[in-house]
DNA sequence: GTCTATATGGGGATAGAC
DNA sequence: GTCTATCCCCATATAGAC
């Protein structure tokens, strides 16, 4: 903790971020991280004492520049639109950008830890449960109630559903992109950031507001419902 | 490969595809396995040869699964419809209904997989992605020849996109539902399937329709976009 | 704070009896 | 086909010198 820290810390910080996105968290050696990160293999226990308090570490770091970049956003859309509902693209902005954009003090370093959230996000038994709702809770509430007066007809129920499809598209997206690369035969390309954000936000946003269908919805349910939405 | 063939095999890979599910495939010890199999630890080297070519086999047998009654889907509609396009809701259906519904031998062994299969798609450097792509190519031709008459208006790539965020949505419902029901206190319940694949199907499908923006959509984009879709 | 050396345990895989 | 016993390696974590 001092001012002149040496910066043994964060380069096992960066090392692991790399070395879990690529390989994951259990097949990634601690002699592999501290190998990658040129420091001594005691090291990490040293500074975060156990493998998995230097995974939770890692995401604790990223996951308070992921909030802080939300609340950002929302504090500007909130500013500019008062009281009046904030349209649903900036809200879906403030949902996905920041998870896309996540700059670290290394270069391409924000690409891995997006891999690594994707990956964290699949897996149900981790220790990362916890520090992921809690890290994200703040905002979570936020967005719940601006996203309930932008969208004032959609059940509350249908709207937690929307935006957790919306969020796993998006993860998707950042996790395992080089399939779609592959199977698209190289016509899409996941290294155009900007291309494939837009794609996302148009999807995202028509997706959140289509109208629900009361009743059951078994036959021909679109060709009909055309009622166009209030706003 | 007797006709009275002993089980070992089938309970080796049930054990397995739900432990690999819950833990994870590195985190899942060939010992766990056999014992949760109630068989001989020695019996997955006699019978898979390896770890890794154990998941490869337990893969190959869902996906000939999953890719047989999306074909089986799909010949359905194509009979029905003739050489008029399917409706979108039809295609997606064909797309996702057969990964929410793997079923299995054994009761439950179909919720596992779906865990299994989110978590693999989010693991770049598995072995699995030559697995992955190849049983589902057939499909995936059949399948964008179908679609893209189903949306004429929406160019190809941004139809790969979608349908990669699609399949993002889904497999996200399917392996991290759990952070679904915690974050919204309850108010959304992962296992009523169905409820939650029709919300899912209207969210896809508007996503899939909602009509490209040729220039920049940079600034207010929704408001004025209210240019009714053809079709 | 950083290093070497090592304790301790579990992992995948196999040999060879039955 | 199934079992026991075991090989051999690599993992995390720590003790203790510097």
């Amino acid at each position: 903790m001092d001012v002149l820290m040496t910066n043994t810390k964060d380069n096992i910080l960066d090392a692991a971020e790399r070395l879990f996105a690529e390989r994951g968290y259990e097949a990634t050696s601690m002699r592999a991280i501290t190998s990658a990160a040129g420091v001594n293999l005691a090291a990490v226990n040293y500074h975060f004492h156990s493998k998995e308090r230097l995974l939770q570490a890692l995401f604790t770091r990223r996951l308070e520049m992921l909030n802080r970049k939300r609340m950002e956003l929302m504090d500007a859309y909130e500013a500019e639109y008062g009281k009046r509902p904030i349209p649903i693209e900036k809200l879906v902005h403030a949902l996905i950008e920041p998870m896309i954009d996540i700059t670290g003090e290394r270069p391409n370093s924000n690409k891995a830890f997006s891999v690594l959230l994707g990956r964290m996000y699949s897996s149900p038994h981790s220790s990362l449960d916890g520090i992921l709702l809690s890290d994200i809770r703040n905002f979570a509430e936020r967005f719940e109630t601006a996203i309930r007066r932008s969208l004032p007809d959609i059940p509350p129920e249908d709207l937690y559903w929307r935006v957790f499809f919306a969020l796993g598209a998006t993860i998707h997206s950042l996790a395992s992109s080089h399939l779609l690369q592959k199977i698209s035969r190289g016509l899409c390309n996941p290294d155009d950031r900007k291309g494939a954000q837009e794609k996302l936000t148009a999807f995202i946003v028509a997706g959140l507001k289509t109208p629900t269908n009361p009743g059951l919805m078994k036959k021909r349910l679109s060709r009909t419902a055309k009622t166009d939405r209030g706003k």
